[in-house]
DNA sequence: AGTGAATATGTCCGATGTGACATATAATCA
DNA sequence: TGATTATATGTCACATCGGACATATTCACT
C-alpha cells in the first residue's frame, strides 16, 4: 500500500490508530475499500464531468449535500449501496466505470 | 423486468404489496438490486464451488450461517457492502468483482 | 425410513449508516 | 474586495443492518 494511499484512508476515518492496525486489515477488507474508493472517485468524476452540484446529486439521491462530499471524500461512514447508489445517479456509463476501476485498482493489484 | 425476476425479489421481502410498487422503484434502485441479486449468485455458486458450507463461510466473515443464507438468498436486509465482503472472502478476485459493477451499469443509463 | 448435516426462516437488540442541520472553508466572478 | 455559490466537516436523532439464537425444512447417505 502507497504512503498516499495510506495518507487518504486515514483523512477519511478508516485508521484505527497506529500504522500496524492498517496490517491487521485481512485482505478482503482491504479489497472492500479499494472498491469502494475506486467507485468514490468515479462518482466525483462524473459528476464533474456532467456539470453537477453535489446539492444536485444529493437532490437526485434523496440526500444532502454533506452526505455528497463524504461520499466523494471516501468518508468511513458510507456505504458501498449509497456510493453505488449515486454512481447511478450521475448516470455513470459502463466504460466510465470501467475506467475507473482500472487506473485505480489495477495500481494497488 | 421479468416475471421470474420480480418472483425472487418478492421472495427475498423486497416487496411492499402491490405490484404497482414496484413500478415505483426508481431505474437506479432496480439496478442496485440487479448487482446485489448478481453478486449473491457469485458467492453461492463460488462457495459451492469451493466445497465450502454456510457455516463455513460465516467463519470466515466473523458472521453466522443465518445470515449467509440471508446473503445468498437476496435478503433485503443484507447490504452490497456484506455481500462483497462475502464474495472475496469465497475467493472471487478483484477484477471479477469489478467485472459485474461494470456489466450492470448499462441498465440504468 | 431414519439420522445427521446443511440450509432456510423468523426474531431480537446492539452496532452502524443516514439525512438533516449548523457552520467552516474554498472557489468563482463582478 | 465583497457577494454568491460550491464543498468540507462535525454532530445528532432516527433508521437500517448485523450477529446470534431458536427452530423449521431440506438434503445426502445408508
Amino acid at each position: 500500500m502507497t504512503p498516499e494511499k495510506l495518507k487518504r484512508l486515514r483523512a477519511a476515518g478508516w485508521h484505527a490508530g497506529t500504522p500496524k492496525e492498517f496490517l491487521k486489515m485481512t485482505g478482503e477488507e482491504a479489497a472492500l475499500i479499494e472498491i469502494k474508493l475506486a467507485l468514490t472517485d468515479a462518482v466525483r468524476q462524473t459528476r464533474i464531468k456532467r456539470k453537477l452540484s453535489q446539492t444536485g446529486l444529493a437532490l437526485r439521491i434523496k440526500s444532502s449535500q454533506s452526505r455528497v462530499a463524504k461520499i466523494e471524500a471516501g468518508d468511513a461512514s458510507v456505504s458501498l449501496d449509497l456510493i453505488v447508489r449515486a454512481l447511478f445517479a450521475v448516470g455513470a456509463t459502463k466504460q466510465e466505470v470501467q475506467k475507473t476501476f482500472a487506473s485505480k485498482m489495477l495500481a494497488a493489484a
